[in-house]
DNA sequence: CGAACAGTTGAGGCGCGTCAAACTTGGTGG
DNA sequence: CCACCAAGTTTGACGCGCCTCAACTGTTCG
């Protein structure tokens, strides 16, 4: 059996026991490949499957009629794409890939044995949805009262510190496959603009960029400056003991 | 013993078992009075209880440092204040009471009976929490590409929607007991633009003010100009049997 | 009656959007 | 290995939506 990604994220939260393991690897048995830009799934339509993201990064977003679009989350290997959606029937949102990427599709049901076997790994796994909450709640705050300087300094340390969950290398900098009209929709800004801000913040001496690998130069400065704080903490010590 | 405001959301959903009730009934054994505007936690205090919200209107936030203020959600009676916080030793956020308000504080760990002894209600409770983060997504998409006017819009929809659950008046109007400042700074404008907006919804015809009395008078109209869909169903079909 | 707070209104300014054109980059095929 | 094209990025000029500051009004409650 291949690696896990499920269960290599939520092995660093908790000690699984075998039976948890079982259970989770279960949810990627089966794998499909997606290209570039391949739409995995459109709004409207009914939510069967949910998603283990093995490779490659995933979004969901919102486009409204007269074709303004929200980028909503990102989605790194180990996620799931899209509890938000596992208790709707119908999807709210479209998913995509934004870089090639490698899905492992499961049964909406496929969560039933985990609440109904084990207590322990449910209540993971409601800390984690709790957790990615948090982080949107940073997004609604980022978008609400930031500037835009401020927006994309929030934005590299977000994804820098999520990638660093799983990359030791982050400090030499760290390829961003998003393009500036990507980061600008999940921001709330426009691609130009983005272009403009990033280009300061480099010459500030912020960052270093060389295509879209980005190098953070002064990472204590930039928390300062967007009162970033990364705690993605779990507390387990209610967690029942199965 | 009293109503239960857990009970009596939850039950929307689904049967409750008379084991489950039980449950939740002890999550709002003791209770606690707050005044308008009275802090029920602070950032960085260790997060010992949650609240259940029985009477009045919650609301937790964030300050930056120069002043700035995101409000990030609001609590109504029957949600649990503030579940998002729960894996976390120290809070996140400020929470404050918006009017005066009834909550009943329950520690943490109140919740892992739940999880332990009922996979059916912990499905509930997950799939609620979903929802939640649903609703912030939405507001995500309209603070990131909505205009002043459609995020009032959206706002005054979302509200009496969530009001409707409970009560079947709000045809008719309903309080609105946020001031312009709270409303500004839950959309990430500011109290003056709000009033002139509301201002301009007003005199297009779409609601009609009274005080902080609110009717709708075009709730079709108004749903266009923002997209709204109210949906919030809960799938409970792949919920276990217990 | 007055203090404190919420809402309204006006004048002026700035941050970010829009439109458009040039430039850069990476992939593809001859 | 270069020519070419499409996609992404940068840059400039200009405009607008929302912010800021400030004065005034209305309302509530001691």
């Amino acid at each position: 059996m291949s690696e896990s990604c499920l269960i290599a994220k939520l092995g660093r939260y908790v000690d699984l026991a075998e039976a948890d393991r079982r259970v989770l690897a279960r949810l990627e048995e089966s794998e499909r490949e997606y290209r570039k830009d391949q739409i995995v799934r459109r709004t409207g339509q009914p939510v069967e499957d949910l998603f283990v993201v093995k490779s490659g990064w995933v979004t969901s977003f919102s486009i409204l009629e007269d074709g303004r679009r929200q980028l909503l989350r990102l989605f790194y290997p180990g996620d799931i794409v899209d509890l938000a959606e596992a208790t709707m029937s119908h999807a709210q949102h479209d998913i995509k890939c934004i870089t090639p990427a490698v899905l492992c599709p499961f049964p909406k049901a496929g969560l039933e044995p985990i609440f109904r076997r084990s207590p322990r790994l449910t209540a993971l796994l409601f800390s984690m949805t709790v957790n990615e909450a948090g982080s949107l709640l940073d997004r609604i705050r980022a978008i609400g009262r930031f500037s835009a300087y401020e927006r994309l300094c929030y934005l590299l340390l977000e994804v820098r510190a999520r990638l660093s969950m799983t990359v030791s290398t982050v400090d030499e900098g760290f390829r961003l496959p998003l393009t500036q009209s990507d980061i600008a929709d999940l921001l709330g800004l426009t691609n130009v603009y983005v272009s403009r801000t990033m280009t300061r913040i480099e010459r500030d001496r912020l960052i270093r960029r060389q295509g879209n690998l980005v190098t953070i130069l002064e990472p204590d400065r930039m928390r300062e400056i967007c009162e970033f704080r990364h705690i993605h903490e779990i507390d387990t010590s209610w967690f029942p003991q199965d």
